[in-house]
DNA sequence: AATGAATGAGAGTTCATTCAT
DNA sequence: GATGAATGAACTCTCATTCAT
């Protein structure tokens, strides 16, 4: 049944495909009841497998959570890398860059989003001393872009580029909350493209410095 | 033994008063644990009342979290509601108001901001209805104030007032999630009495229409 | 129901009372069939309470042990110490104390025997420090005896006083797990008697010094 | 990749082999952490092998655990026969060569007197039939031999000669859990030579009929 | 009002055992 | 023979909630 002619190359895929199918059946349920409110059966169920698997993937349930954490706020923080890599873009396509990027994973899988940005950034004053410094790795590169941008008279500097930082990252993050919320909607596709061009303008716009 | 002659008196003040007590201990331990993690006895050790009280003047768990949320939040939403029927006031005298009145209130009392922000405003697809009306409220009504704006042209037009409403209490929320961590450091109230000033400019400047 | 005139009194009482009730209800399930056999709900059922009673009074099964080890060994530490504290006793006597109590306590408690022999004397090996040595107390105390009677010339020199104390346990330890295995068969009470005479005889006997 | 080009003919040997390299790892895995307390994977890895492989070559814990047993029981089953079809010994010489084969066999083999002594006879309560049979052929065998000698009136007659043999495997059982423990220190090759015989000695001298 | 003993459903985790490869 | 993924019953422990006093 669930064999394929490929036996040999399927054992050692089967495993790491196992575990991301796991991985993403917790996603959709800590998506939907929220992590506290999931037992592992729930994601045993969605993952169609049985009780113990999970353990044999997992340590517990903690370190799914941290899974998903890592997969993917690593994406994040590898998008900030790679604008700031580019010497060449200017500040604001810098900025719409992580707009599209984050605005944009919303609309291709919610339900990642949801997890990351309500489960894990609400823990996040419980989590271990490493879990937060690569929560913080994204922040504080974005400052750190702020504060070359700073130096080249190009953001306001009577604020530390820090909070600056914070300040745009809680910007989406409270929008995607909005839609995850279902109080913020979504608009369709064309129109989606031009409102994150006007929101990374905003951001822009409050960068810079007063006339 | 732990009474006092003087019990009978207050027996109306001390039963509001013993409420707003166990409160009290609830958003201590809920900030530095989190709702999850607490038991109803860290509340009562904290409250030093015995467990079995607290079901007295709550009905549950839950509830003791909806009551933090209900007294607290309500402040924000009558702070936008207060600024919104001051008609003199210019826009950005408005959102320094609330910008004031937010990372003031951090001040103030920390844990009070940490339980509502992260405990209750980060797991609101968790909530009912009619929380989740209550807590759309604030936001609302800073749309709707932004909406009037808009039709003065004092604001963009090319963006949602919602969204805009959204990005504005996101950026204070991050940065309030910073000061929670510990990742964003408060200065000195000198300082800091700028810096309020300085991020209500920002976000004004966010708004203004395109040159 | 349960309730009886004396209210104060009861409610010391009754906490105490009810430990006691499921320790012995622990004793029993525990002899019946053996410690790592039963669960806490094996205990809860046979002493007739709630299923999370049992952690009220006792941290977790290991605890439960525990407290039937201590307050159980105590008692032959005990009869130990007060037969060495009998200046006036020959040897021979003390031994015959010694023989009497650990095999009368077969008659009275056979459970709690069965527990203290079989689940915890037989795995010391992986008991933790404090309880190894509370286990090896009474061991002790009767090498010290047995090293002053060498120093009378009463016991012969010729072999550790530690080692002729643990033969001593060990011939009544295996005789009581002989009871307990039913491959053993205890007389009636006038044999019984007799019996265990004869048996401290034996273990003077084998102390006496070669002629 | 582990083979080895002589695989084949070793067959009928290495099933053997392997079987007995699992069960020498259970000893080990046994004795360190007690029976309930391991897990079969802590036997495989042990062994270095498969986990599913241990059960190609014993049915399930239990077995392994009773193969143990009916090795090494055996071999002391089988010494007291020995002894007992030696019309010319004496019965201290008798004595002497049970204790000679117990007490070195610590010396040889730790482990297995651990498992044997401390697993095994531990829960011999709840052996089966057969298996408790197999525990008592070597008391009774023995007992078997001092109703012999009481009938030569070299054994006190008191007694029921069963009880006697208890006591004495009791004694010598009660030294190999000190040694286990730890608590009773086994003495230089020399030295323990002579307490070998001491202690035989001993056993003998609290059999002899009171004079 | 106040206490804390009592309840028991629920959840995480373990691990012996099976089985497909 | 050998592997280790897969299974799921079993079990400990937690804790919100109730209730007798």
């Amino acid at each position: 049944m669930k064999k394929n002619p490929m036996k040999r190359k399927k054992n050692k895929h089967s495993a790491t495909e196992k575990r991301r199918h796991i991985l993403k059946a917790a996603i959709k349920v800590f998506s939907k009841k929220g992590f506290h409110r999931c037992r592992i059966s729930d994601i045993a169920n969605e993952a169609n497998v049985a009780y113990g698997l999970v353990y044999h993937y997992f340590e517990n349930k903690e370190e799914i959570l941290n899974s998903i954490f890592d997969e993917n706020w690593g994406m994040l923080t590898k998008v900030v890398e790679t604008v700031d890599e580019q010497p060449d873009l200017s500040l604001q396509d810098k900025l719409t860059a992580i707009v599209e990027f984050l605005l944009g994973a919303y609309r291709l899988a919610p339900d990642i989003i949801q997890v990351v940005v309500m489960e894990i950034s609400r823990s996040s004053k419980f989590l271990k001393k490493p879990k937060i410094d690569a929560f913080e790795k994204a922040f504080q590169r974005l400052a750190d872009i702020l504060e070359r941008h700073q130096k080249l008279g190009e953001v306001r500097k009577d604020l530390d580029s820090k909070i600056m930082a914070y300040m745009f990252f809680g910007s989406l993050e409270l929008i995607l909350t909005g839609y995850l919320l279902g109080t913020l909607h979504p608009s369709d596709e064309e129109q989606f493209g031009k409102e994150k061009k006007i929101i990374a303008q905003m951001c822009y716009a409050s960068l810079m410095p007063p006339a």
